[in-house]
DNA sequence: TGACACCAATCTGTGCAGGCATAAAAATAA
DNA sequence: TTATTTTTATGCCTGCACAGATTGGTGTCA
């Protein structure tokens, strides 16, 4: 075993509940899932807190480990958002993740060219530039990563770190859309000038410029995938009932 | 002991973790955990799971649990953000959930305006109108519960997980700004005009309007906290090499 | 002498097994 | 209905064995 084992039984039994083989109320006892992972109860008792932590399953005395519903999960937790993604789930998570980067990118973008250190600005330009080259080249592969690489940047030369964040989930949609065969089999060349935009804005400490361009991709970004989740039914949660 | 033993030591780690008392680099020995704390290794080794999940510790074979700096922590964790809103990294914290939620809401409320169920339309006319009274009335206390109340059902009227959970950490912005003084003391009348024409562009399927409505809210509120986080540095991390 | 590869000691987290305490649901009695 | 007892699964503790990483020493060769 490479890696520690309550992190496989948290894959093990993380991946069933956002997959829906565990659905949401079923009642799992320590002592059976002992038995049925082969492994002891220290074991068992951490992975129960880390998917705890995430909102997967309450365990409480004299009843068990209860499964908890979709509502409940959460959302920001990377781990949940990998099982959502090779779920049926999937439409739905790829909608909120997009929708909030649609939100993001632009207001990073804008801060990036307030407050980017020197290198990253540099950085960009160069990303930027390569991605023009393959890009009209047609080496798609090539692209994806830089693309990635890009719009990582842009997030964390914001300075905001809830942005920077973002960027893990983000490159998995960029993947996720080249997978799928949503691109096109080459990128526009709209989308290349804007992109180069965005970098020479961020460059010049032109903070609009930088928002309108990114802007303008984030528009055509959601044009392009957005059928991805067509008819997908939109999740409603209660407002936390102010405590404290 | 009403709360569990594990989550008493997971906040008295955490909240020092962030709030620098145990410095980045530290080295703890659960061992000597175990024993200042007066607790036993299951419960040192299940509050290090949780934080080790939050991105506060490692822990390795042969050396121990090595302390990680801010950069690597999740700051998404709700927990993490709580403790940071009490330490010295509070401007940072308040700016980069600031920045997050003049990015959010202003889609969120363009989203609700197009899919928001029946009685959250309902509600958020309600609300909207009690605050406006209690508002011109000058009680605070009460417009700020309205107000929480208000900007979290916009947030969960979007359909979207991602934004309706981020209504308990602005949730906590809005009343650390009351808390720190930094309302009038008596609510704008502008203010209370926005927040009723968002309701009333929501209820009327008005998106545009819902949107822009909202980004007058956010365009005041940011003038007026923004004088807290004066001066304070940014945070740039690396963006994550390309995994997989 | 000095550089380097290799091996053994040692230290610390990880996992296992079993014990008792306790809280909360369920059943029973009042 | 209300109060009390019983039941039962989790919470917490402890002793032991193991794995893997660091360290230091040993030996070889240049």
């Amino acid at each position: 075993m490479s890696t520690s084992l309550h992190a496989h039984v948290v894959e093990h039994l993380g991946s069933r509940i956002v997959g829906g083989q565990i659905p949401r109320g079923s009642i799992l006892l320590a002592a059976e899932l002992e038995e049925k992972l082969q492994v002891s109860r220290s074991v068992i008792r951490e992975a129960i807190r880390v998917l705890a932590q995430s909102g997967l399953v309450t365990s409480t005395k004299r009843v068990g480990i209860r499964v908890l519903g979709a509502e409940s999960w959460n959302p920001y937790d990377t781990q949940v958002i990998r099982w959502r993604l090779v779920s049926e789930q999937k439409g739905t998570q790829l909608r909120s993740l997009t929708e909030l980067r649609i939100s993001v990118e632009p207001m990073a973008a804008e801060l990036a060219a307030e407050v980017a250190p020197e290198n990253m600005r540099k950085e960009l330009m160069m990303i930027s530039a390569q991605m023009s080259h393959y890009g009209r080249q047609g080496d798609l592969h090539k692209f994806l990563e830089l693309d990635i690489r890009f719009h990582s940047l842009v997030l964390a030369a914001s300075g905001n770190e809830m942005f920077a964040n973002l960027a893990t989930p983000i490159g998995a949609i960029l993947r996720g859309r080249t997978e799928l065969g949503l691109m096109p089999e080459r990128p526009h060349e709209e989308a290349l000038l804007w992109h180069q935009s965005v970098s020479d804005a961020i460059s010049n400490s032109d903070s609009a410029g930088a928002r309108k361009n990114m802007e303008s991709i984030m528009r055509r970004t959601h044009n392009e995938i957005c059928s991805l989740w067509e008819g997908q039914p939109r999740v409603f949660v209660d407002p936390p009932k102010e405590p404290r």
